[in-house]
DNA sequence: ATACTGATGGCCT
DNA sequence: GGCCATCAGTATA
């Protein structure tokens, strides 16, 4: 039982060496894996069930390809930090710094499956299905509240963030990353094949 | 079901 | 000035 996480959550805490591997494989193990954001009005616990790996200065569509100072010197930081950045004057993105020791990369999350703080979230979000509340990566800080603020935060095990182990998904799906120019012959993007909470199923192929 | 479009701001050249 | 790792709304089938 992890201190801290509502009650009814026994998983293990994540350990830092399962983010100290290749970005690729961490966006594909963290599918299935548990997000806890601690709200001001109480705790808000997702399972990822949606992310896509980016990759250093040689994957064209990273942000690590056209900058390294700023908000993007954190994917050249310490893997488990929080990589928070907003896209086009409105959304909000969320990463967790992934990679091998010496590497550059990070995983954006790109969705939830809501497990608890559903009424935190429906607040920001409307009437929606549950299911929908954390349906891409721009509702997904829309919903948890997520802000720039929130850049460079520990997620393992922080004030903010802790992660933990789930269980993992009966069928795991990979596509061509969404929403990018460059870079979009990869396989890049992970989902739970089986869930509604995903943005969107379309190009996925089992993994 | 897919296709297009406008909103909107930080960070780059 | 020109990008965007997006979303919601509208339009057409």
């Amino acid at each position: 039982m992890i201190e801290r996480w509502p009650p009814g959550f026994d998983a293990d805490l994540m350990r830092r060496s399962f983010l100290i591997r290749p970005t690729v494989e961490v966006a594909r193990d963290l599918v299935g894996c548990l997000l806890l954001i601690r709200d001001p009005q109480g705790a808000i616990v997702g399972r990822i069930v949606e992310t896509e790996a980016y990759a250093g200065p040689d994957d064209p569509a990273s942000h690590a390809a056209k900058r390294r100072t700023g908000l993007v010197a954190a994917m050249w930081g310490e893997s488990g930090r929080a990589y928070v950045y907003t896209s086009y004057g409105l959304h909000t993105m969320l990463n967790v710094v992934a990679k091998v020791d010496g590497a550059v990369g990070a995983v954006l999350i790109r969705a939830l499956e809501p497990l608890a703080g559903v009424e935190i979230l429906r607040e920001r979000r409307g009437p929606v299905p549950d299911q929908r509340l954390c349906a891409g990566p721009g509702l997904t800080c829309r919903a948890t509240g997520i802000t720039a603020a929130d850049h460079g935060e520990e997620m393992i095990s922080g004030s903010r963030f802790m992660l933990a182990m789930g269980d993992r998904p009966e069928r795991i799906c990979e596509s061509g990353r969404v929403g990018i120019r460059d870079g979009t012959e990869f396989p890049w993007r992970f989902f739970d094949g089986n869930s509604k909470a995903v943005s969107a199923h379309r190009g996925g192929i089992p993994v």
